[in-house]
RNA sequence: GGAGGUUUCGCCUAGUCCGGUCUAUGGCGCCGCACUGCUAAUGCGGUUUGGGUCUUAAGCCCAUCCGGGGUUCAAAUCCCCGAACCUCCGCCA
């Protein structure tokens, strides 16, 4: 959510936002004017209630006609009291349903336009040169009896797979390196729940209404989350951390569960777009003038994994319109895959300054002691996609795949051979 | 799934039976000041959160006693619905 006085103080600002995003900045006018009602009904509200109130004080210290003529006149003020507030809460209710649709204001910086005015900010290693055709992930992960996509379509429908035998160990020493080097750089690592409630969900920034990514439990009202970003969020919501506890960093390890509508016929094969899959995510509560800083020391820490699993890649800062709702700057790290000749993501970091934790309440006290609003960063550390780069790229002729050696230790095991 | 209990401004707590004097009591903690060779102790004052008004500040005002709704001129207090936690019973991994 958006800060409502940034906006009144400074609407060019959020113009200058949208149009970077590409989207209307009419909604800014439109915001300004309902402010401007509600905070006039309120105004109206509030000084009906103080008449209310005093007259009810004396009510109860007056007797015989006084006091009926008192009755008389409190009951007329109730009704308009009654009235006010009505007034009040109904454009008090509109603002907010309209301040919820509004994305956060883009960083400076951050390249203007769509999805394709990606900057490239970096290129990290070669693609690998190969003397035989690679195989994709899938064939390798038949191969080493790793991934077994007709069990997962048979049990649970497309999209879905079981990871077996050395594909299970890939996965699990993955992540177990992902939140070892997490828990190193004084990550507190958390397994989360994967079932949350609507305010947690919305909370971070996803529309439950509108969302046709989101797996919904009706039944329960509750939510299956994309990622564990929504409980780490929700984690702190309503409360005000000490200011010395900032930044305050988890490492989230959690089953992710999207549903991929309207992506029919998009990456099919394999285990590159899928319902269901595991991630170790980080998660930062920082002080909001150090949130640009405690961003790039997360870029870092992805690029540190990366790094580990001696993978090809780029990193992009991300176009204004592909930032969603909630992030106020992006950067994608990108990984090289052979199969396919071109570069896909494998991390992702945001910084989402003041716009989750204001609509989560998750607050600091400042040095005045005045509560204020903490900044929220997210990032991967290693998510069940990367085992597609690491079979692909790590592929020897005879199908085996060299595991990378800072990963060796985890998985337990240099080289991962076919089934015989 | 059923029965009962609990939920008050950081923590603990009074108030709820019997509506107005609750502008919510007291203790702890915290902040400031005073006193004091130092520390401690003591005394005094302050200390929920959000919002409106306002150039700023002060001040004033509104909301806030788990959440929502209702009764009433008036609700921490009465009624209804819900949530969380605790105890017991049932069922099931």
């Amino acid at each position: 959510m958006i800060d409502l006085r940034t906006l009144r103080d400074d609407p060019d600002r959020l113009r200058a936002s949208q149009r970077a995003r590409g989207e209307d900045d009419s909604i800014v006018d439109a915001l300004l004017s309902l402010d401007e009602r509600r905070r006039a009904a309120l105004t109206s509200f509030e000084s009906l209630r103080a008449e209310q109130k005093s007259i009810g004080k004396s009510v109860s210290r007056a007797s015989g006609d006084e006091r009926q003529a008192l009755l008389d006149r409190a009951k007329d003020l109730a009704a308009q009291v009654k009235a006010a507030e009505a007034a009040s809460e109904q454009l008090g209710g509109e603002l907010d349903e309209l301040i919820m649709t509004v994305p956060n204001i883009v960083e400076e910086g951050a390249p203007h336009g769509g999805e394709d005015d990606y900057v490239v900010l970096e290129e990290v290693g070669t693609p690998r040169a190969f003397d035989f055709t690679p195989r994709d992930h899938l064939e390798l992960g038949e191969r080493l009896g790793a991934i077994d996509m007709e069990r997962g379509a048979k049990v649970s429908g497309s999209r879905f797979f079981f990871l077996r035998g050395v594909g299970a160990r890939l996965q699990l020493g993955l992540l177990n390196m992902a939140m070892q080097q997490a828990i190193e750089a004084g990550f507190t690592p958390m397994i989360t729940p994967v079932l949350v409630k609507p305010e947690s969900m919305q909370g971070t920034g996803f529309t439950i209404a509108h969302d046709s990514e989101i797996y919904q439990l009706p039944e329960d009202d509750l939510y299956l989350v994309g990622t564990s970003e929504v409980p780490l969020a929700a984690y702190h919501a309503d409360e005000i951390l000490d200011q010395s506890s900032l930044p305050s960093r988890y490492a989230g390890w959690s089953s992710c569960f999207r549903r991929e509508a309207g992506s029919y016929g998009k990456d099919t094969r394999g285990i590159i777009r899928v319902h269901q899959f595991d991630k170790v995510e980080m998660f930062s509560f920082c002080h909001p003038e150090e949130s640009a800083e405690e961003h790039r020391r997360l870029l870092a820490w992805e690029k540190e994994m990366l790094d580990k699993v001696e993978l090809p890649y780029r990193v992009i800062d991300t176009a204004a319109g592909d930032l969603g709702m909630s992030a106020a700057r992006k950067f994608d790290c990108e990984a090289w895959i052979p199969s396919q000749g071109r570069y896909r993501e494998l991390t992702s970091t945001s910084n989402c300054t003041q716009f989750q934790s204001r609509r989560l309440k998750v607050r600091y006290r400042d040095d005045e002691g005045r509560p204020q609003h903490v900044a929220t960063l997210n990032g991967t550390l290693a998510t069940t996609r990367w085992i597609v780069a690491i079979l692909e790229n790590h592929q020897q002729a005879d199908g085996s795949v060299v595991v990378p050696k800072a990963l060796r230790p985890f998985v337990g095991l240099d080289v991962l051979e076919p089934l015989k």
